[in-house]
DNA sequence: TTAGGGTTAG
């Protein structure tokens, strides 16, 4: 009996690979090799020291096999991530239970549980459950087990009713549960339960809880509850956690606080490379493109090993940045670390070139990928769309859907998006009809990118009846919707669903549904409306006006000739008037025919905006009118010398799939000559009728 | 005799 206490407490001690098959070999000696509990404990130290095959040959050797030794190596299998295995091993002691009597345990099904959760085998999850009720009493292991199974499975009912039947859940059931909806998209819900816990039930949260909770707070960029999670942390005295701090990181990057982030972030004695991750995010995703690529060199200076997250996120700040230069660098550092053609790593690269305007690199990236999902392929067609070559996105899109891609929401929104661009209706009621087949059509952001998709088609009816369909309409839907009527210069029915939705339905309107409809009463000539609207945002929904809302306040009292009016709506403005605000007066001078305030809002707009041609051009064609031919004159020279040129306009159409588009005065298109002709009929016709020509509605092109 | 919940991305 002596020789058996002294081996067990070498096994307590032994921690390498040499001292276990020392002791192996000595109990062998002793004919102690069967005892049951130092096999199970030679069996877990094999897996943890030595390998998951010299576990396996012990158990193979093992005659009389104790639930013990069963545990330890679907233990062993179950912590080197091989859940397959895990489970059908555990099949295996189910079907030898009748020989040798030997029962699964709790700690046996907790682990069977946690392997279903990991291949979200969620019918095998819920047998196991079933068959837990009849046979063995919940506890705690178990009951986490079960959450952790329903969540990741999508099934946070089942993950509720489990917790329920815990009368004192502790403060891991707790955090599983808070982690379980936070995971699966509802912060909301994941904080009620956070807020619960520690107010009423009073438990005390543990680091993990604090970290479903910060990340609860960063999904649903909340700084203020955020800000008291983390006094929870530094009353608790977590601070040191490294993983709490990367947590508080990430919910300061979320909710665009750098300043807290970078506070942080220079503050924490330690940090590894998530840290570093989580603030070149921070940067990047808040306009802050420069820091970003600043951290990132520093690291790569400092020797830093970055990871997949780390490029994506600087390639992130390059793309925002339209920083080709550096995204090319950041590329090939993807190289040498050998992850360019990691899934993730190739999309963000491929977005970054379709946003530097470097479609051609993007292209080549994508045929090289191995993979690739949805995301590749929607980055492709919305990027696109983004630089104004539209036409290519449908086929695009096509071409995912024939290699058997399916689409997810996101995917969808920004076909409609790249739609939109081109206007064409045809297209439009066709992707209608694909969003209503794929049971796409209660999806809030895809009902709003309808409603704009088919008002960018003019077919403001067709926006009504999307918007009449929906069950749920939120503020975007609604704003989308005033938007439509607005921009067709159908002013009533805008300010009827304005009130419609300000009165009689539970949403409330945001800032950008204050755009929607001040713009809406600006294209209708609603002046006093808009003034009313306009102090309604204020003094009935506490939103304080931003620069855009000012800019078409100016542009609606502009376009009524109240030139005085919008001159003095910019002197009181509370933020300095951007280029925005003093181009619509300059365009409602142009209305007007009004010098002085025109070259008044010019010279406020040149020092800040000298590249914009346009504004020139307005000023110009002042002058024009007022027959000052040498102040003209000296506009347009000033244009030419400093080679601007205003963006073009184009025109698009349709015919038989395939889309055309124009510019003004363009001859590349095969069939100009016949265009031409077409378009000077056209022009006499005009003319019969009584109309300007179309020449002379050109006016000047530089 | 073994033990449960957690952080960054396209």
């Amino acid at each position: 009996m002596k020789r058996r206490d002294l081996l067990i407490k070498l096994l307590g001690a032994c921690c390498s690979k040499i001292s276990i098959t020392k002791l192996h070999s000595e109990c062998l000696k002793v004919g102690l090799a069967h005892d049951s509990f130092i096999v199970t404990k030679l069996n877990v130290l094999y897996s943890r020291y030595a390998s998951l095959s010299h576990a396996q040959k012990l158990f193979e050797e093992t005659p009389c096999k104790t639930v013990y030794l069963w545990n330890a190596l679907l233990r062993s299998y179950f912590s080197e991530g091989e859940w397959v295995e895990t489970l059908s091993l555990f099949r295996q002691m189910n079907a030898d239970v009748k020989s040798t009597k030997e029962r699964p345990d709790n700690y046996t099904v907790s682990i069977a549980l946690k392997s279903c959760a990991g291949l979200r085998k969620l019918g095998l999850g819920r047998t196991i459950h079933g068959f837990l009720k009849k046979k063995i009493d919940n506890d705690m292991f178990v009951g986490s087990a079960l959450i952790e199974l329903y969540s990741k499975c999508g099934q946070m009912n089942d993950a509720v009713k489990v917790f329920m039947e815990y009368p004192k859940p502790d403060v891991v059931l707790w955090t599983s549960i808070v982690t379980g909806y936070e995971q699966n998209g509802n912060p909301e819900v994941a904080l009620a339960f956070f807020s619960r816990m520690v107010v009423l039930e009073q438990i005390n949260p543990d680091p993990v809880t604090l970290v479903s909770a910060a990340s609860a707070c960063a999904q649903l960029s909340n700084f203020n509850l955020g800000r008291s999670v983390h006094g929870f942390v530094k009353r608790r005295g977590f601070d040191s956690k490294l993983c709490l701090a990367n947590s508080m990181l990430n919910l300061y990057g979320k909710t665009g606080s750098i300043k807290s982030a970078t506070n942080l972030f220079r503050e924490m004695p330690n940090k590894d490379i998530i840290s570093w991750s989580s603030m070149v995010a921070c940067y990047a995703d808040n306009g802050a493109e420069t820091n970003a690529l600043d951290l990132f060199n520093e690291m790569i200076d400092k020797q830093i090993e970055p990871n997949r997250f780390t490029v994506v996120s600087a390639l992130r700040a390059c793309a925002f940045s339209s920083n080709l230069e550096e995204g090319i660098q950041i590329h090939k550092l993807a190289v040498n670390y050998g992850f360019e053609l990691d899934i993730t790593v190739s999309t963000a690269l491929m977005d970054m070139y379709m946003k530097c305007f470097s479609p051609e690199n993007a292209i080549d990236l994508f045929n090289r990928m191995p993979k690739k999902d949805v995301v590749s392929w929607a980055v492709l067609f919305s990027g696109y769309a983004e630089i104004g070559m539209a036409h290519k996105s449908m086929r695009v899109f096509c071409n995912m859907l024939s290699n058997g891609t399916r689409p997810d929401a996101i995917a969808v929104v920004k076909i409609l998006a790249a739609s939109s661009e081109l206007g064409i209706l045809r297209q439009a009621v066709c992707l209608h009809a694909f969003v209503t087949k794929s049971g796409f059509e209660n999806n809030e952001f895809i009902g709003a990118s309808l409603i704009e998709l088919y008002a960018k088609c003019s077919s403001v009816d067709n926006a009504k009846k999307v918007f009449r369909g929906m069950i749920h309409r939120d503020v975007v839907t609604w704003s989308s919707i005033i938007a439509a009527y607005g921009s067709h210069g159908r002013g009533e029915e805008a300010l009827k669903l304005f009130y419609e939705m300000s009165n009689h339905s539970d949403v409330k309107p945001n800032d950008i549904t204050f755009v929607s409809i001040l713009s809406a009463c600006s294209h209708a000539g609603f002046i006093e409306e808009g003034i009313k609207i306009f102090h309604v945002m204020g003094n009935q929904y506490q939103l304080m006006p931003n620069s855009e809302h000012y800019g078409i306040m100016v542009d609606l009292l502009g376009r009524m000739g109240e030139l005085d009016k919008a001159l003095n709506m910019i002197n009181n403005m509370p933020m300095p008037p951007g280029p925005h605000v003093w181009g619509a007066l300059l365009g409602a001078c142009r209305i007007h025919q009004h010098m002085k305030i025109g070259e008044l809002a010019a010279q406020n707009l040149f020092p800040v905006d000298p590249n914009h041609a346009g504004y020139y051009i307005l000023l110009s064609n002042i002058y024009c009118v007022d027959k000052n031919w040498h102040d003209a004159a000296k506009l347009r020279a000033l244009v030419k010398e400093n080679r601007l040129k205003k963006i073009i306009g184009q025109s698009m159409v349709e015919i038989k799939n395939e889309v055309h588009s124009f510019v003004a005065g363009d001859r590349f298109h095969s069939e100009s000559d016949q265009i031409y002709e077409m378009l000077r009929k056209l022009d006499t016709k005009m003319r019969e009728g009584g109309y300007d020509s179309l020449v002379q509605a050109q006016e000047m092109h530089f």
